[in-house]
DNA sequence: GGAGGGGTTGACAACGATGTCAGTTGCTAT
DNA sequence: ATAGCAACTGACATCGTTGTCAACCCCTCC
């Protein structure tokens, strides 16, 4: 009995080059091989039991007609429900910091078969909750979300539904989840003390929109220090709002120009602290005001001065958030956490300066 | 006639937390609304010829239900078959080229409600194919990637299928494919050109991989540079298949030290540009030996001297791609072309420095 | 009064795969 | 020889949604 079979499906004569040809499904595969359609889903999927020679003829049918698999309407059937994909939104993927969240993620999931549907969140928190819809549409297995809406008690549903949401850099409002943030007080507590032990007393804190949790943090262990000192609380500066580099450049060269002048500037996020350098720059000031930025930033050892900065571990947070993302769906129903991820002061001269007199 | 229609599913009493409840289908929906399921799909998709009434009904029962729909069952039945996804390979999420291109493609594709998978090529010629194979797996509607496997063939099953598959950064061999490439053949001349202008005659090239594509140009771009010049080709150095930084800044070292040292250095890759920066920082010839990098590097205008870069427009690069991806997807059959996109010569000293005598 | 038409609605098949289950085959143990 | 069992195989229902189509209502127009 030579297997002749024939897939009496659409063999009608193409004109020539661009017809495009339709995309093979299993019942075509079982078609050409002689065998079921389960057949084909068996070898498809290694599942056992199935002789040798019926392996042999399906794949080389699949292989025939280049078939590949479509996962979306096998997770429509399969029990588990699992699509094998994860949500990720941060806050930028042009950015390295986002960057590098983004690789640990794909690092921690993609032997697992993983993929990652990413998204930039711009701080804007009509995206944000647009993005997470679109996620949900998809049906991801979990969500990794950067936030910025004030409340993210709209995914209180789906949490109850069981889908795993983890926080990254930024905690939520008004739900119980998993987050892994950097030591933002912590961190900002000791770039300040760092300002303080080199003899500032007039340090100037320029921050991000307080409506993100992460500045509030920074700014929060910015003015504990500056309490915990002997500094009249006057002395200290504050701005914040700051929305991006030139916002941060202005501020600066505003501040310098003052009657009284800050000695040192604690620049609490990464364009702020660019912004920072560059007014500095302008003014010929960058050997004279001390400077510490809150995030790394690529070469910031091979500046004049080197820049001193409080560095997070973005790798570390990326990965963390996957691995717990991984075992709430392996089915862990521990109570719910927010990891810190330790930060790092790296002193390089810029934070070094010390204060006139 | 009061809508008392009861939805009978599984209405079993809860314990209480952390049951997951299933989550809801357009069949609770409807019945929760006391409408037929079509009728709960229309309400969703917006379709005409539904009656306010009914439209409202539809809508509070799924906002009670917090009801999803969900896109991967909708598109096995849809005519058209579109997923609403983008696959996208870049070198590496975490590196700011592939994050600009990143970004770029997100921008040009978010308003028309694509969602962006993404993952690391890492210039692993298997990953390449596994990552691709991954995303048809999920029916992406179209892929934009970076390449790094000899041959592109394994594709044109893909190809005729109709599938938009636009290269970025390398152009594909063995397939007719759409790409978008910067100039970087002209723009390795340039580089060089420049130095030469610059009285240097004994120049080191320093490349990446030749089996990448864009290397590949670079490096001829470099040696035709040369040969047009009166510079005698023996003078010229050519160092390449240089993978990391640390074996740029190995090289460059070895260079220095060598009996008959280079005046000036083209890196024609980022990474290499900043191993050879370090080098030359180490050995404290910054300001003596000229250097150009191809791409950009941030702050490296603030850099002393400040670095002299061949800059590519990754931006450019990323929204090109897409737009040709959804030109294509909305039936431009029109014939593959390869776009190139310009890069720029940005003096900002390090390339400027003169040759000695 | 009846034909014709537009707006509204739901029953049903279908998309491509997997879970279930029963049937067939070829052993081994009695 | 025959029961019993394991390996192998495929028919069929099903996942959640959309396309098709027919039915129904309520007009308007001859």
């Amino acid at each position: 009995m030579t297997s002749m079979s024939n897939a009496p499906r659409e063999t009608v004569a193409r004109s020539s080059t661009s017809a495009p040809r339709s995309r093979p499904t299993m019942r075509d595969v079982a078609a050409l091989a002689g065998v079921g359609i389960k057949t084909v889903s068996r070898v498809i999927n290694h599942e056992p039991n199935v002789s040798i020679q019926t392996i042999q003829r399906v794949q080389a049918a699949a292989a025939a007609l280049h078939y590949q698999l479509d996962v979306n309407a096998g997770n429509l059937r399969r029990s588990d429900r699992r699509t094998g994909t994860i949500g990720l939104l941060v806050g930028n993927v042009a950015n390295p910091f986002s960057g590098a969240i983004h690789r640990a993620v794909e690092d921690a999931t993609h032997d697992l078969g993983f993929a990652v549907v990413s998204a930039s969140l711009d701080d804007d928190p009509d995206r944000e909750q647009r993005l997470v819809r679109e996620f949900l549409k998809r049906r991801v297995d979990g969500l990794i979300l950067t936030t910025i809406a004030p409340t993210q008690a709209y995914l209180a549903p789906e949490l109850e539904r069981g889908t795993p949401v983890v926080f990254v850099d930024r905690v939520p409002r008004d739900i119980d989840a998993d987050a892994v943030v950097s030591t933002n007080f912590d961190g900002a507590v000791r770039a300040t003390e760092h300002l303080i032990h080199h003899g500032h007393r007039r340090i100037a804190y320029l921050g991000d929109r307080t409506a993100i949790t992460t500045a509030q943090h920074r700014e929060n262990g910015f003015l504990s220090a500056i309490g915990a000192s002997d500094i009249h609380a006057g002395e200290a500066i504050v701005v914040d709002q700051l929305d991006d580099e030139q916002q941060a450049r202005d501020a600066v060269a505003r501040l310098l120009a003052s009657d009284h002048p800050p000695t040192a500037i604690f620049a609490a996020q990464n364009l702020i602290t660019i912004g920072a350098i560059r007014a500095l720059r302008a003014l010929g000031a960058q050997h004279r005001v001390a400077l510490v930025g809150f995030d790394d930033i690529v070469l910031g050892d091979l500046l004049d001065p080197g820049l001193t900065v409080v560095a997070q571990n973005p790798k570390s947070i990326g990965r963390m958030a996957a691995e717990l993302i991984l075992r709430r769906l392996d089915g862990d129903d521990s109570p719910v956490t927010t990891i810190e991820i330790p930060t790092t002061l790296i002193p390089r001269g810029s934070g070094e300066i010390r204060a006139p007199q």
